[in-house]
DNA sequence: GTCTATACCTGGATAGAC
DNA sequence: GTCTATCCAGGTATAGAC
């Protein structure tokens, strides 16, 4: 669990490479030339390919954690939370073009695959799904807060999705401003049925 | 061209595998052991993998192209079909919750890979957004029909991601009988702004 | 049209020198 | 900690017999 230098920048490349060629179609070749070390010196740090994976899975719940409980944090209320949330298809709109959501497009690859760490992806899920139900309760929603939180995931996957199949700058920017108003609908828990 | 029934069954049995375990996943082998047949038969029917693959979009589009155009020609109106076509998520439920959905699984696969069949991944896409569109016109709406095209087709994603990492079966009865409610809402153009 | 045999390459993984 | 050399499995593709 060291945190060597070397071992740092191979999972930063691994993470880059994952989320833009995919999980099996990265070799270990293409991460070493990024690192600029050998293939050899790879086995060093991880023994196989799956524990780069999980490494790369783990770094990526560390940031997205980091970033929602910083929000949390900045003393944003819980209906601004959720609009940083959405904000995210905004904010990372040139890449979600280019290689869809970093969180569904793992899971689906690794899910295909049949993958042991498709646990691991689904985390990452989870931790939005409950960060975001967290959010909605603090809202005042009480059980259909799930619900709620599994419905603006959902949204944001299919923009994700539809995004990356149809680079276009329009689209995306309308799926965030509906989202908006639907958070909208959604801040007064008396307007929704439960 | 000519459609001999061996060349068929590669092609069936290809369109499964590549859903359920992606096209980079699936080898010659697999296929062949599905078939029954070598691996060296493969060739006489298909030069190369992408030719399969050119084969098995060619397959889907002339599927969904007879299914949605099915529904028109069962006098089904603009409003029945769109229904028709959020009931997809109901009747695949099982396969969705188990491999996601055919077009946009496979569209993600095909755009990390930088496949050059991502153009044809695209088209199923098309396909769905044009015939979507056009049930919009048909139903009274104007500029706006490609704008709910499109919505409808990234909810349909969204629910379709989501049911995937969460096989649950509420959820995505959930999110049908949402989209049937908002289909009420816009089946009146007039509700709708541009 | 279908088979077997095989060439060739890529990519994950290991051994051992430095 | 990093390297080179190498092994081995699996996957695409070809040749040629039947």
């Amino acid at each position: 669990m060291a945190a060597s230098a070397t071992r740092e920048k191979i999972v930063t490349a691994a993470d880059r490479l994952f989320y833009e060629r995919g999980f099996e179609y990265t070799s270990f070749a293409d991460v070493a030339a990024v690192v600029g070390i050998s293939r050899g010196n790879f086995y060093y740090h991880f023994r196989t390919k799956d524990e780069i994976l999980v490494a790369v899975i783990e770094r990526r719940i560390k940031d997205r954690h980091a970033m929602l409980e910083g929000w949390v944090a900045q003393g944003k209320s819980p209906r601004e939370c959720l609009a940083s949330f959405i904000s995210i298809l905004t904010v990372n709109a040139a890449k979600i073009r280019a290689y869809g959501c970093p969180v569904g497009t793992l899971f689906s690859e690794l899910s295909k695959l049949n993958h042991p760490q498709e646990a691991g992806a689904r985390a990452l899920f989870d931790l939005f799904r409950h960060w975001l139900r967290q959010r909605f309760e603090d809202m005042g929603h009480g059980a259909e807060a799930d619900a709620l939180a599994m419905q603006l995931l959902a949204r944001s996957q299919g923009a994700a999705s539809l995004a990356n199949a149809y680079p276009d700058d329009a689209f995306l920017a309308r799926e965030v401003d509906q989202m908006m108003a639907w958070l909208d609908t959604v801040a007064d828990p008396a307007t929704i049925p439960s």
